[in-house]
Formats: structure tokens, C-alpha cells, sequence
DNA sequence: TTCATACTTCGACAAGTATAAAACTAATCC
DNA sequence: GGATTAGTTTTATACTTGTCGAAGTATGAA
């Protein structure tokens, strides 16, 4: 991961918003039994005090940066952990120490 | 560390020059056989193609975000890591795996 | 097929950011 | 003291971002 899209997933991370909602990502797949569990769009928009459409910018920046990749099921989108990118994230900060 | 200051410190990490600034910060230091080894502000102001102005901006930045720390010899000003928020940043990408 | 739900896109605006030029401060050198 | 070096502050400018309201799209329900 070189220095441009890691800057960019920063960048992704830098509103207290979207880290609300990488974190939340984070932790239900921690809890879930299954590998991908996913957190619905729907429960960002009613948690944060935000409207719609700003959610929906938000969740673009962190697919546009790979942070999470979104998948939409009917009428609904999930959201899922980019699990590469976490790692990438995660040697970061254990590399060099 | 709370959401806020998470999302501060991930914003002066959000730009490539301010990342590449703390990269070798943080690589300096591993180098060094001394625990608080520094970086010359000077090497920066050459290393990165833009000018001293905005690299005091950039490093005020790092400062403000508590990600490093300064401080004046005479004439030069040399940077240190701030190794409690490095170890808060490892921490949020280690202990929700 | 009409209606409601769950988003997304567009347009606008206020606020913030990266950058540089010019002027400034402070330490060092001669 | 006068000149030089290292960095900061101020000011200005071009650009980006977060947010909302309004309008649009697509799915599912009645």
C-alpha cells in the first residue's frame, strides 16, 4: 500500500462521521458468528445526526478508499469490512516499531 | 482516546507530505540505537517539493493532532515521535480482530 | 398501478485547507 | 554591528469538504 491510498484511507477516517461508522463496521463483525457480517446502511442514518443523503457520501468516501465495500440487497445496502485494506491499515502501525 | 481525537489524528495523516513526515519520523526512530531519536525540520523542507511556509504548516499540523513533537535547538527545530498516540493508533487497528 | 421506503444524485453554500509570497523573529557567524 | 540562516506568521488565493433541501431512482407492498 504506498503513501497516496494510504493517505487516502486516512483522509477517509478523518471525520469523526465516517470513523463512527468504520468502527461500527469493525465491531459488529467482531461480534457476529460469521466472517462477513454486514451493518445496514439505515441504522448509520438513524444513529448519526445527519440526513440521508450526507450518510451516502460518507459510506462513497470509505468505498472510495476501500475502506469497506457496500452491497445492496433489494431495497437495502450493507456495508462490509474491507478486510485487506484493515490489514494494510494494521501493518502500518506494527512495522515499524 | 476518544472518537474526536482518533479522527484529528487520522486528518494530519490525511495528507501524502504530512504522512511522508511521519513515516520518517517514525523510521528514524527505529533506526536509531536511542529511544528518542529526531528529524531535522531542514531535511523535510528539501526532501518534500514544497516550501518552508507550508512545511511549518505541516509540522504545526502533526504538533496540534499530538502525533509529534518539536523542539528548538538554536536555529534548528528537530521532531520527535509522541509515542502515547502512536500507541493509540496501534491499538485502535489491534484489539477489535 | 399507486404508494411508501430506502437510498442516491444534484445544486448550493458556508467553512476549511494547501500553497506561496512577503514580511517577521531569532540565532549564529564574520 | 551587519549579514546570513532557519524557521514562523500573515495575507491572499484557489480549491475541497460537509451539510442540507429538493429532486430522482429503484425496490417492494397494497
Amino acid at each position: 500500500m504506498d503513501n497516496r491510498q494510504l493517505a487516502k484511507a486516512f483522509k477517509a477516517l478523518s471525520h469523526p462521521n465516517r470513523l463512527q461508522i468504520y468502527q461500527e463496521i469493525i465491531q459488529r463483525r467482531a461480534l457476529s458468528s460469521q466472517a462477513l457480517a454486514g451493518c445496514a446502511l439505515t441504522d448509520f442514518i438513524n444513529a448519526l445526526n445527519v440526513g440521508a443523503p450526507t450518510v451516502s457520501h460518507h459510506i462513497k468516501e470509505l468505498v472510495n478508499a476501500e475502506l469497506i465495500s457496500v452491497e445492496r440487497q433489494g431495497k437495502f445496502v450493507t456495508c462490509y469490512l474491507n478486510e485487506a485494506t484493515y490489514r494494510n491499515l494494521q501493518q502500518f502501525f506494527q512495522e515499524q516499531v
